[in-house]
DNA sequence: CTGAAAGCGCTTACAG
DNA sequence: CTGAAAGCGCTTACAG
């Protein structure tokens, strides 16, 4: 290509793209194609493909022009085999919530949007003794760009070994500070668990309870010191016997609110660490022949979709799931292209007044 | 490779796979690493992987022992790009139910669980104008193994005809017989339908209303036909005061209610075309101040996990959604390999009764 | 700034 | 029943 005045480097364009039109209808092109059609060498177009500041411009607008002309999109599995790196992105997941789940994903779907990237599944069960076996495989078999990690896969420190010993990025969301910026999105759910305490309080409830999530999830236990520490500011604590511990099932979540109906003091109103659990709170408390809000004010955590669709509508606490999806895909390619954030990206919860929580009842 | 004896046949094994061993450490092996030991050329091992016929049985004894000492796996990037197609299986799906999808999607995940495939998310809006266009990059770029496609993807015409010209295999899933037995897993949802009437009417119900799903839904059509004929058996009918139109979500199917319930004539027992509708309808009721059942008995279809979370515990159709799931993804791979059933699968919905639907009132 | 060569790990004709 | 050659569509060193 010599060096010609614009108006002659427009001409040449113009004759590509006449020559590129007529391919057009032969079929898919490939990167040979458009190097003919250039008059470059293929690598120059894998140059211009992966963004390389090594071409000259006019070289680079030909190029692109032809790459648009034709609708070229390199072959995904062909770059995957060179780059010994696919262009899938897996979740991996254990939330027992489908709510949760769909949002998480759609997030993800959001964020990786007009990419090549393809969002995989892998759900797991951290009790399983094949999980840690089948993941590996997964890895080494498809060789992910990289994972997102929702609770409680992200506090899973043997597996974030395991992907630093592969290469593979990943991004943790997790209610906790537990890895950098580049990897890491933080919930602040102490804080939302902290807003319910205060609206409880506010309304006037004195004997207050809290359905707790389990054990092995972090979230489980910001959302209880958070709960306390809102308590605290108006003088409250959280007694021993007023926690029922739980699994974030609807199950247990019913389990945990009878124990608290037919102990010795019945609370009048009930945090539960998530929807889910409040859901079965609900129950529990018909079942009892008691009413909500009259007798018992719930408040739940997450606002899945079940919140809005029960009667009467729970208060929760809100965690923008597909926001936070997205955001970690994001986090995910800009990480990957060397452009992490300087601080940690998080995401603050917000309680959602409906109708579930109001005063307590008059007489004790 | 001579011919020898079994005994020195299995010390050849045994020679192998000390040499395999001791390769192990090395990193991931390939097809050349596997030829290599095993003294044949990668053609070889590459039958052997694809379980051509066309292998001397001792040499694919010897192969076999050390692909599964090194436990190799081949690269399916590789395999791709050699085969022009890749082991994606795209789940493409526009129903608005979350727990749907999320059975959905686990059900192809048990069905494509110990293979090497891997299943990829394709949410669509069919009223999107990009839908179309979005669904044939990701087909020519990712080349798909297959897609699954539940309702109402399932009855896009026009899609299937796209896929039929790529060369895409698909399953479709669907309450009519739209294909052969090989690309189409089949439910009765008429017949679930008919199961909700005769509830229904044994119950002594005659005011009987219908939420119906959407005109876009082939199920929202099989769903009230079904219903209209277990109606018929009682002698009893659907006037057209008597369906209520709906969209399949919550919120359609609150209004609907309503509408119901305003009507000149209120009805004793409501059969909501989905569950999440039925929801909806739940809090139509409460807001009128009505119960459930005493005043007005509901049935859902689908019976997914709210059913049960509700108060009272909604009676539903229940579908086995996660096990279509896997019978789809099953029914790919059968297909694939040239193995399709001579009939077509189907599945039969079955009714669920729990509380929600009980005697009419005692005065009209 | 650009290109020719080699390679990623497989499979498909084609021979024998 | 088995193998040597060529190719799938890209990218990574290596030269220049």
């Amino acid at each position: 290509m010599t060096d010609l005045p614009d108006s002659e480097q427009e001409a040449e364009v113009a004759d590509a793209l006449r020559e590129a039109a007529a391919f057009r209808l032969t079929g898919r092109a490939t990167i040979n194609d458009i190097a003919r059609i250039a008059k470059v060498s293929k690598k120059t177009v894998s140059r211009v493909i992966n963004e390389s500041p090594l071409v000259k411009p006019r070289t680079r607008h030909l190029v692109k022009s032809i790459i648009a002309e034709l609708g070229f999109t390199p072959d995904p599995q062909a770059r995957a085999l060179a780059l010994r790196r696919s262009f899938l992105v897996g979740l991996v997941y254990d939330n027992p919530s489908p709510q949760y789940v769909v949002n998480m994903q759609r997030g993800i779907l959001d964020g990786l949007e007009e990419t090549d990237f393809q969002l995989v599944l892998r759900p797991v069960n951290r009790g399983d003794a094949n999980y840690w076996h089948r993941l590996r495989t997964f890895i080494q078999q498809h060789k992910p760009f990289g994972l997102i990690l929702p609770p409680s896969v992200s506090e899973d420190e043997e597996l974030i070994d395991m992907l630093r010993e592969h290469g593979v990025d990943y991004v943790r969301i997790a209610s906790v500070e537990l890895d950098t910026p580049a990897r890491m999105i933080r919930t602040h759910d102490a804080e939302g668990a902290a807003q319910a305490a205060r609206h409880l309080c506010a309304l006037g409830h004195v004997d207050i309870a809290h359905i707790q999530g389990p054990e092995t999830f972090r979230s489980a236990h910001e959302r209880r010191s958070g709960f306390v520490r809102g308590l605290a500011e108006s003088g409250r604590t959280l007694p021993a016997d007023m926690i029922a511990e739980a699994g974030y099932t609807f199950d247990s979540g019913l389990q945990a609110m009878e124990r608290l109906i037919y102990a010795k003091r019945r609370p009048t109103a009930v945090f539960a660490g998530n929807d889910e659990m409040a859901t079965g709170a609900y129950v529990a408390v018909r079942k009892a022949g008691l009413r909500i809000p009259e007798d018992i004010s719930i408040v739940g955590f997450d606002d899945t979709p079940i919140a809005g669709r029960l009667w009467p509508a729970l208060t929760t606490v809100r965690l923008p799931i597909r926001e936070m999806g997205a955001a970690a895909a994001k986090l995910l390619l800009d990480q990957a292209a060397g452009n992490p954030p300087a601080e940690i990206i998080s995401f603050s919860p917000e309680i959602v007044v409906r109708e579930s929580a109001a005063a307590p009842p008059k007489a004790g």
